[in-house]
DNA sequence: ATGGCTATGTGAAATAATTCACAAACAATG
DNA sequence: CATTGTTTGTGAATTATTTCACATAGCCAT
């Protein structure tokens, strides 16, 4: 053990969560890794693989016991543990994000959102007042927010991305087609919509 | 040659579109694949090797002609070539997607959008007259649209996407949480906003 | 031209991720 | 409690991707 656990491996983890939670409440009790990796289209052999990062978590002859596994991932992921978020730039895409459910069920709570521009700031915007982008610092400080997401247009990214930071953010889900360049200490993702549906298109026909 | 290109090498032809599209812009005429590696950080090596998938693209001792690159890069994702999409669900997400600039620069027209709900159906949304879901097959064969980007609620994504394939759809980007099962035939890319941002925040701290 | 430099293109090596395959653990059955 | 059958956990093998390293093409100055 002590191995580095590939990005892939905790996407894989999340899957299984969302297999495991709906399982449950269908009232299964148990499952193996053949099973559940078919549900996947996956191979067993990676659903085993992907846990023994975490340790012993079947009983061999049995499988999984899918309670279990389902609150081992939950905690291994921090689902329990809420953390909290602010969406950046409350435009289209930022308005849409902010009223998805499925963050939540992950354990994420919006604690704020920020505007640049008048008609939004101090306005309620799906159940969030919306604060001025100069109250950066002082909000993320106060709701000890560790993770932002950026819906600014594109021209204003890298600068918006350079004040988070600032502000002591340590990860950003980037949904600009923006390449933002911070230190290294920050975490980036990048969400290129895109670019996925161009990878997407060029493997047709 | 002949080799099967990989998914992470068409992924990176865009990014190195988007730069060529802004280094001649900015009037740079030739770049090395050293310098254009920089700015994405990634290896030189990485981009002669993406390349090389489509042939003698540069210039020993001179590096690559950034106007010839880029034109070469748009025609092998046919960026160049229009591609006609719909967006089925028009909610939230939805709404904002249509609304999006980034997708026609490579290439894509949104080209008819649907919903089930008599609250959006022959209305004006962000310019689209929504279309009902019923009339589906008709108005997709009608445009010969090949792509459906799927936002309907988790519930009605299996079912809709049977009805996206029946109706000769390709290519299907999807945005709900739902593993969708078709045939082999119909190619899908699944964005899952949640597990971004879970995966993100899983490697903080 | 000739020679010196620079940067490509590409096999080979290194690294990463997936899949195989099987010993060992445990369940179930009588 | 022994025997049979199932399924895990994990090294080893395989496959995929990235990086190295260098022979060689082509630019440029003289
Ligand atoms: N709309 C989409 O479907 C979509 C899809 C993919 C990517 N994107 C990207 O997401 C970003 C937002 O897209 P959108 O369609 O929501 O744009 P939008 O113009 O609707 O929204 C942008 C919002 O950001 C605000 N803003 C501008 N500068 C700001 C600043 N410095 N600080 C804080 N807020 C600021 C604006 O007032 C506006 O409300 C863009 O970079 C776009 O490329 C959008
Ligand atoms: N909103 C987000 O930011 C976000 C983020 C990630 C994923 N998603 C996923 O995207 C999907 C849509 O999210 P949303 O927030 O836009 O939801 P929404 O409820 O705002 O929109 C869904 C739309 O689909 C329509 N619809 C319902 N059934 C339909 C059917 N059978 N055929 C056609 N249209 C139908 C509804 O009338 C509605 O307009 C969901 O699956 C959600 O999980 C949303």
């Amino acid at each position: 053990m002590k191995k580095k656990i590939p990005e892939k491996t905790i996407q894989r983890l999340l899957l299984y969560y969302r297999y495991l939670y709906f399982l449950l409440q269908q009232g299964t009790k148990n499952i193996s890794s053949k099973s559940l990796a078919d549900l996947l289209e996956i191979r067993g052999s990676q659903v085993r693989k992907d846990l023994s990062y975490f340790g012993r978590l079947g009983t061999r002859g049995a499988g999984y016991d899918v309670m279990a596994l389902r609150d081992t991932i939950a905690e291994i992921l921090k689902i329990d543990k809420e953390k909290k978020v602010c969406v950046v730039g409350m435009g289209n895409l930022g308005a849409a994000l902010v009223a998805y459910k499925g963050f939540e069920a992950l354990g994420f709570k919006v604690a704020a959102v920020f505007d640049i521009s008048p008609q939004k700031i101090n306005h309620k915007i799906r159940g969030h007042t919306c604060h001025d982008i100069k109250n950066l610092s002082k909000i993320i400080n106060e709701h000890s927010i560790e993770v932002a997401i950026l819906t600014v247009p594109a021209e204003a990214a890298q600068e918006t991305a350079l004040r988070l930071e600032k502000a002591g953010i340590k990860a950003i889900l980037n949904f600009t087609p923006v390449k933002l360049s911070l230190s290294k200490k920050v975490k980036i993702n990048n969400i290129d919509l895109a670019m996925e549906l161009k990878t997407l298109s060029f493997f047709i026909r």
